[in-house]
DNA sequence: TGTTAGCACTCGATGAGGTTGAGTGCTAAT
DNA sequence: ATTAGCACTCAACCTCATCGAGTGCTAACA
C-alpha cells in the first residue's frame, strides 16, 4: 500500500482544513467541503490507510484525524519542490521598509515586527553572526579620567561598545591618535585576525602598550564569546491566540524560551547552507516544542556573512504563506545590506 | 466609623494572607492563622466594617474577602512611611554585578533579568532618557563609497548609530578630520544645543557643508524623536505563573503591552520627582491592567540624568520586598554610572 | 474490484441535578 | 463589646444521562 494520487489529495485536504480550524478533521467534512466526488465512507477507508502509513493521528477513536509531523513534512517538501513561492508579499514588505534606515539595530527589530504581523506567528531575526565580522573603525572615546569607551564599528554598521580602563591619564588628543593608528592597522580584519596583528602594533607603539593591551584583552574577550548575534523578537503575544497555547504551562515554557536569547539564537541558527529550513514538531529537538514548527531563511550581507530570519508557530502553520513571506523578507534584507560598490576594507 | 488600630491590624493580616495565597480570605482563617485573640465572629464584624469603608471586596456573598486597591494603597503608604526597606538584598544584588561591564546595553538587560529573578515578577529597565544626553564624540565611519555610519557617543557611553548618505566621495582621512572638528565643536552639548551650534560650524567649514547638513538633519531627527530610552524587559514569563493570568486573553493583552516598547516606556516613566512610585490597579490608568501594580524607582547618572527601573506584578504583589529590591538595584545602578572624577565635557 | 449505504459502537462534550463546604449575616447570650 | 450558634448562600465538584460527531465493519451495488 503506497501513496497514490488520491491519497495525497485527501491528505492535502485534511492538512488544509486542520491548519485552518485546529479541530480534528472527519471524513464527512472532507467529502462535503472539498468536493472529492467520493463518499465519506470511501474517504474513511483512505484515512484509515493514511493512518496506518503514519500520516494521520487520531486523538481518540471517535474524533476526526489530525496530520502527523510526517504529513506536514510531506506537505512542506512538496511545496518546496513545486517552488510556488513568491506570491504578492514582496511588494507589501518593501513598503514597510520605505522609511530610511536610522538606527542599525532598529532594522532587525523592525523586520521581526513586520514578519510577525504579516504571519501572525512569532518572528525571530538574528543579525549576521559576528565571527566573520570585519572591523571598520576603532575608537577610544574619553569617558572619565581613567576610563574610555571602546567603540568598534564593523561592516554592516554594527557597533560594539565596552568600557576600558586606561592605566594612566591620556587626553582626548592622545586617544584620538591612538584610535587612528588602531583603525589603520586593524580595519578589514576579523576579530581573530585583529588579535594576531595586535602584537606587531603594540611593538610599534611601545609608549602606549598598556592601553593597547587593555584593548587587546577586550577584543579577545569579544572573539572568545563567539558569534553572538543580536536577537530581535516580534509577535510573541500572537502565539497565545492559538488554541495550542491555551494551556498556561505550555505558554509559559514557550515564553521562557523566548526570553533566553542565547538558547533561542542557537535554536534558530541554520544547520546547513540551504536557503530554507523547516523543522516540524519533534524535529526542533526541543521536548516542550513538540507542537511547534520553526521555519528559517537566511539573508546575507555584501561581505558574505549570513543572518537568519525565522518564524515559530504551531505545527499546523501556514507553511506556504510563511515560506513566501520569509523569502520576500530575506531578499529585502539582503538587498538592504548589499553594497555593490563598497570597498572590502574601509 | 473610622480606622482604629484593630481594624488596621486585621486588614494587614488579610492583605498578607491574600498576597501569599491569592485566595479570598475568610474570617476564620484570620482568627486562627493570625492569633488576634478574637473569634471569627468579631473578625466578621470588623470585616463587614472594612468592606463598608472600601478596603475590602467580596467576589460573591459566600466567599471570603479580597483587599481593594484602596487597601493596598494604605498598606503601601504605611510601608513607605515606616521606611523599613533595605533588607538584605543589597549584597545579593551587588554580587550579580561583580563581572565587569562589557557592552553598555547589557547592563540594562542584566539589571532587568536580575530584578525579575529576584522578585519573580516582570521587570522593566529604562536607560537614562536621551533628552539631556550630552555628546562626547561624533564619528563618521566610512561604510561605502556614498555612505558613512554616523556614530554618536554620549555620556553614560550610550551609542547611537545611523547611516548617512555622503553627497560626494570623501576618503577615510577626510571623514576623520571632519569627525574631529565636529567632536571639538559639539562635545558636551545636548542634541538640542548641538543643533543651535551647527550653523556656526557649517559656516566655518564651507567645503564640507553638504556632509555637515546631512549630519545635521540626522541629529535633528534624533532630537525630534525625543527622549526615547532603551527598554529592557525581563521575566515576562514569570507572570503566567500567577493565577491572575490563567485567562489567556488577559495574558495576551499583557504580553502585547510588553511588546510595544514605546507605550511601555511611557507607562514606566516617572510622573514626579520622588524616588519611588507605586501605582496600584486602576491607578496605572490602563483598563486591562486593573489587576496589575507598577512600582518604579529611579537611578541617576553622574550627569544627573535619570533612568527608571520598575516592577510589574499582580496587585497582590509583595510590595515590601519589591520596594527594597528596587531600592538596592537603584543605588547599585547609580553607583555604576557615577563618575566622581569625570569631566562634565569630554 | 472499487465504491457506497447502512448500522452499531465509541467517547468527548454538554448540561442537569445533587452534595459539599467555606464563608457570611444576624441574633441572642455572656 | 464579644462570642456562640444557626440559617443561609453559592461556587466547586461529582455524577449521570444525553447528544452527536466520527469511526469501523459489513453487505449491497456498479
Amino acid at each position: 500500500m503506497g501513496m497514490d494520487e488520491r491519497k495525497t489529495r485527501i491528505l492535502q485536504a485534511i492538512i488544509d482544513d486542520y491548519i485552518l480550524t485546529a479541530v480534528p478533521v472527519g471524513s464527512r467534512t472532507i467529502s462535503k467541503k472539498y468536493d472529492m466526488g467520493l463518499s465519506s465512507a470511501t474517504i474513511r477507508n483512505e484515512m484509515s490507510d493514511l493512518e496506518e502509513l503514519g500520516y494521520l493521528d487520531q486523538p481518540h477513536v471517535s474524533a476526526g484525524r489530525i496530520p502527523s509531523a510526517k504529513a506536514y513534512r510531506l506537505y512542506v517538501d512538496q511545496l518546496l519542490r513545486s517552488g510556488k513561492l513568491r506570491t504578492g508579499e514582496e511588494q507589501e514588505i518593501r513598503s514597510y521598509f520605505t522609511g530610511r534606515v536610522r538606527q542599525m539595530e532598529e532594522v532587525f527589530d523592525h523586520a521581526a515586527q513586520v514578519l510577525s504581523t504579516l504571519t501572525r506567528y512569532t518572528a525571530v531575526v538574528l543579525s549576521p553572526s559576528g565571527a566573520a565580522m570585519k572591523i571598520r573603525n576603532i575608537q577610544l572615546v574619553p569617558v572619565a579620567a581613567d576610563r574610555a569607551l571602546l567603540v568598534v564599528v564593523t561592516d554592516s554598521g554594527i557597533v560594539r561598545d565596552s568600557v576600558v580602563e586606561i592605566p594612566r591619564a591620556l587626553d582626548a588628543d592622545a586617544l584620538y591618535t591612538l584610535s587612528r593608528a588602531m583603525t589603520e592597522a586593524l580595519s578589514g580584519c576579523t576579530l581573530e585576525e585583529a588579535l594576531t596583528r595586535m602584537p606587531t602594533l603594540i611593538g610599534r607603539m611601545r609608549e602606549n602598550a598598556d592601553v593597547l593591551l587593555a584593548v587587546n584583552s577586550r577584543i579577545s574577550e569579544a572573539a572568545e564569546r563567539g558569534p553572538r548575534s543580536h536577537v530581535s523578537i516580534g509577535g510573541v503575544s500572537n502565539m497565545l491566540a492559538y488554541p495550542e497555547y491555551a494551556d498556561a504551562e505550555k505558554a509559559r515554557s514557550f515564553l521562557s524560551l523566548m526570553e533566553t536569547r542565547d538558547r533561542l539564537a542557537e535554536l534558530m541558527s541554520p544547520q546547513s547552507d540551504v536557503a530554507f529550513t523547516v523543522r516540524i514538531g519533534p524535529e526542533t529537538g526541543l521536548k516542550n516544542m513538540s507542537d511547534c514548527s520553526i521555519v528559517t531563511a537566511t539573508y546575507s550581507t555584501h561581505s558574505g556573512r549570513q543572518g537568519t530570519i525565522g518564524i515559530i508557530g504551531p505545527t499546523r502553520m501556514q507553511y506556504s504563506r510563511v515560506l513566501s513571506i520569509l523569502q520576500a523578507m530575506g531578499s529585502q534584507l539582503s538587498e538592504l545590506f548589499s553594497d555593490p560598490d563598497a570597498p572590502e576594507r574601509g
